[in-house]
DNA sequence: CCTTGACCCTGGAGTGGCTACGGGGTGTGC
DNA sequence: GCACACCCCGTAGCCACTCCAGGGTCAAGG
């Protein structure tokens, strides 16, 4: 008991919100805690461990769901790790068609950005140009020997 | 009127998906187009060109907040472009900074793909095995002589 | 004893950019 | 007259959080 850690102890020594650790509660990847008499959430190191592995896959960018089953096949070490093995593979396909878009995505905006000339009212931005006439499908200095446009990306929260 | 597009029409022509063409509506990027007899949306070559011009924004992964600001440059050529500009820098930036993490976490997954030994069984997987040690804290083969791991990034749905 | 402040609890709503669904109306060809 | 493609609207769901309201708990200080 000596070792029990409240939510935000839990919180300060894997460096995860509080909110986060009780969504992740809630989503069935942290197993409910003890709780002590007053209500409040007692955790051992087990969780802290969990946590933590929870948070290095997440910092591979693996959705929830990967994780979960992860955990499924720590837990059961007899399991076929093939699972696992495809699991990467196909997180490791996603980053790589990322980085290509983002890539693309760059020098299309490096492109943009040169186009700024001199006139500084809208009328006469090149980059407002350009965009309004790569969008009528017309050679763009941003799409000019680039991959076909990537398709549109979420954008991430500052956290 | 002979030139008056349907929603499904526009959506072909653009490579939209109708309901996004209807989001866009409600967000207030797409102006709500005239109606015909029956209630249908009756877009013309203005629509068309609105629409073309925001996909390829969100193309460059621009978020809508910011593909309405460059519409209202563009609805007033006297203004400022350097409005303009910021936004592109801006848009430079985040594209920058997700390219390292994506980057490094290529590497790292590169690493942990390369730990898969002989064992099949899950006990004796090599990337179970580094996981759990990086979540240890422990220094593992995917995140030794890597940057810090990258802030967790959302996941892409497949369009 | 009372207050202040840090911490904890729950449930619910909001974010972005769509996507899907349910329940209906319209228009065309066979 | 009926199948089928298309259109309407409104609502809910997706992901992984993030924030908020409205309350409870507890130790230190006055």
């Amino acid at each position: 008991m000596s070792t029990a850690l409240r939510i935000g102890e839990l919180g300060r020594a894997t460096g995860v919100d509080v909110e986060t650790i009780r969504y992740y509660e809630k989503a069935g990847l942290l197993p409910a805690p003890a709780r002590s008499g007053n209500g409040y959430r007692a955790y051992g190191p087990p969780h802290l461990e969990r946590l933590a592995f929870i948070r290095h896959c997440r910092a591979l960018d693996m959705p929830l769901a990967d994780i979960r089953r992860l955990l499924d096949s720590i837990a059961d070490p007899a399991a076929d790790c093939g699972d696992v093995n495809e699991l990467i593979d196909a997180q490791l396909a996603r980053v790589r068609a990322r980085l290509d878009s983002m890539r693309a995505l760059e020098r299309q905006l490096l492109a943009l950005r040169a186009r700024c000339g001199e006139g500084h009212r809208a009328g006469e931005c090149g980059i407002l140009h350009e965009l309004i006439a790569a969008a009528h499908g017309e050679a763009c200095a941003c799409h000019r020997d680039a991959a076909p446009a990537p398709a549109p990306q979420p954008q991430r929260r500052q956290p």
